[in-house]
DNA sequence: CCTACCGATCGGTAGG
DNA sequence: CCTACCGATCGGTAGG
């Protein structure tokens, strides 16, 4: 097998059953973002994937099975990609260009996994507690992230001291993740969305906000 | 009938029957808000409200019925007290003073009628689209209210030129809903918050923004 | 406002 | 991966 073949190969699985694995997944991401989790049917998760219902049983166990993979999906690329930006950067004394760096790189991997970023983020707060709490642990773990980023950050000077890291962390990603949502923004443009992420949310941060978070 | 049986008339419905449909709508609001539209049943809005599935149809003629009357009473009411209080502020040549009392009662609202606004923001994206089309004149008619703020802001100077008044319009409030959902604060600590909200989006907008909205 | 019920549709399964 | 089907539950209705 040549260089080429082997890197196509990981790009479009080989196998069809692994295909329409897929399609079934990137279906029900669409239809989970777009409707909701309850209302999304597997008979219509079936039909976008171009199979029959019944058929969706022999590559998953069940519904849950399906939006527990669509929300791994969604999240665990993004923190790949988040955390080796953050490790790249790890001994640089710059501490805004190292927030502003992993904005970029999060908000590029949300348009880059489209539904399954947009469906983690819009259905989660609705999803029964047995799979939220299945989630959870990845959840945290991206948190953590964020979290340890901004308290050095803090502990540099480059952030207000009286702001709790916490909140902070949740606005932040709450407002990312929420402008992504509206504004959808194409690849082209997403330098400049991210700037304005930076300066809206950062500048409010290091000299704007009058009261703690 | 006395002024002061009026004004609890007013508050407190006397019917037992405007009780019960109250409460049913309230329970609704809960319900959409914590689980979606399609998940939230109407045996569970029933037993919510304390009385049997059936009987919902005495006080309403479908499901569609409760969340019409759900989205219009999340929104109304937002919409005549930031529409009193931007009134009242018409000639005050501080505009960005405008914009903060417009913000706070923005604010104030959505944490006075909680489970209603919540549902509203929470649940819009997720509706079938003969829903949205019905609810959508009144959210234009809140967007517009906001945006010739705005605009007015603008073209005096207070907010910089550049910046496109509706993608500015989509960014405050979708920052300032997407905060209530994530903080839930009390009525005490709504100034603080309020500020907050100021400093975090409007210093951006005035002072720290490198790029176009 | 309740009881009793309808047709439709859901998630899931058996057998191939 | 499909056909044919199951029990459960849904929104909604009739009759009181």
């Amino acid at each position: 097998m040549t260089m080429q073949a082997m890197q196509t190969a990981r790009v479009v699985p080989m196998k069809k059953s692994d295909r329409t694995r897929e399609e079934i997944l990137r279906s029900a991401a669409r239809l989970f973002r777009d409707r909701g989790y309850h209302a999304s049917t597997l008979r219509e998760i079936a039909q976008e994937a171009q199979i029959k219902a019944g058929s969706i049983y022999y590559h998953f166990g069940s519904k849950d099975e399906i939006i527990d993979e669509v929300l791994d999906l969604g999240l665990r690329e993004v923190f790949n990609a988040v955390h080796a930006v953050m490790e790249a950067d790890r001994d640089n004394p710059d501490h805004r260009a190292r927030i502003g760096r992993a904005i970029r790189e999060h908000l590029n991997l949300l348009v880059a996994h489209g539904e399954f970023t947009s469906a983690n983020i819009r259905i989660y707060g609705q999803l029964p507690e047995d799979v939220r709490a299945r989630h959870r642990p990845l959840r945290r773990q991206y948190a953590q992230l964020w979290e340890d980023l901004l308290s050095e950050a803090r502990d540099a000077g480059a952030v207000r001291s009286d702001i709790e890291i916490v909140p902070l962390r949740q606005f932040l990603l709450g407002a990312l993740n929420w402008t992504v949502e509206v504004f959808r923004p194409d690849r082209g443009s997403l330098d400049i969305h991210a700037d304005r992420c930076m300066a809206l949310v950062l500048d409010g941060i290091s000299t704007g906000a009058r009261n703690r978070l």
